[in-house]
DNA sequence: GCCAACGTTGGC
DNA sequence: GCCAACGTTGGC
């Protein structure tokens, strides 16, 4: 079983929009590495931080889990979604989602600036300068320290 | 709104 | 295959 962090913007998709769903696609992932983690790594199962970027304050909302392997993301089809994508084809689906489900929303989230100032967490990919992936890796026991900080311990 | 840090594209 | 130009991400 693996663990990760799911970049998502409030303003487009929140954790209390997953616990209003119950679960939903994680659509619109336009990134090859990120992709291929979906591709390669997820199982149903893993479990999910929830993060929220361009947010304020940007932080971890909470928990989700995976519901559904990767499988095509049809949105990259559509002409009409924001995620369309002209090199995708029903032949070569070129990108991939997931199905999230809803697991908990943190009492307190767990702001950027508490993962940085957990010395730790401090491996943490999120706290790496420049890190734009959307989908990343957590290590269990960081994933264990910022649920249990989430939760108010 | 700014801009650093990326990732992608496309001419060569 | 190189790399400059361009577009995007995301904290601030």
């Amino acid at each position: 079983m693996n663990y990760w962090l799911m970049k998502t913007e409030p303003d487009v998709y929140s954790i209390e929009d997953l616990r209003r769903d119950g679960s939903t696609g994680w659509e619109g992932v336009r990134n090859y590495q990120a992709r291929n983690f979906m591709r390669d790594e997820m199982a149903t199962g893993d479990l999910v931080l929830v993060y929220h970027s361009n947010a304020k304050p940007p932080g971890v909302a909470g928990v989700g889990r995976i519901v559904r392997e990767a499988h095509p993301d049809l949105s990259a089809q559509d002409p009409d979604s924001p995620y369309f994508d002209a090199k995708a084809s029903p032949d070569n689906p070129r990108w991939l989602q997931v199905e999230v489900g809803y697991v908990e929303t943190f009492d307190r989230m767990v702001s950027l600036d508490r993962l940085r100032s957990d010395q730790a967490l401090s491996g943490m990919m999120v706290l790496r300068k420049g890190c734009r992936l959307s989908i990343q890796p957590v290590a269990r026991r960081d994933f264990e320290r910022v649920v249990k900080i989430g939760r108010g311990g």
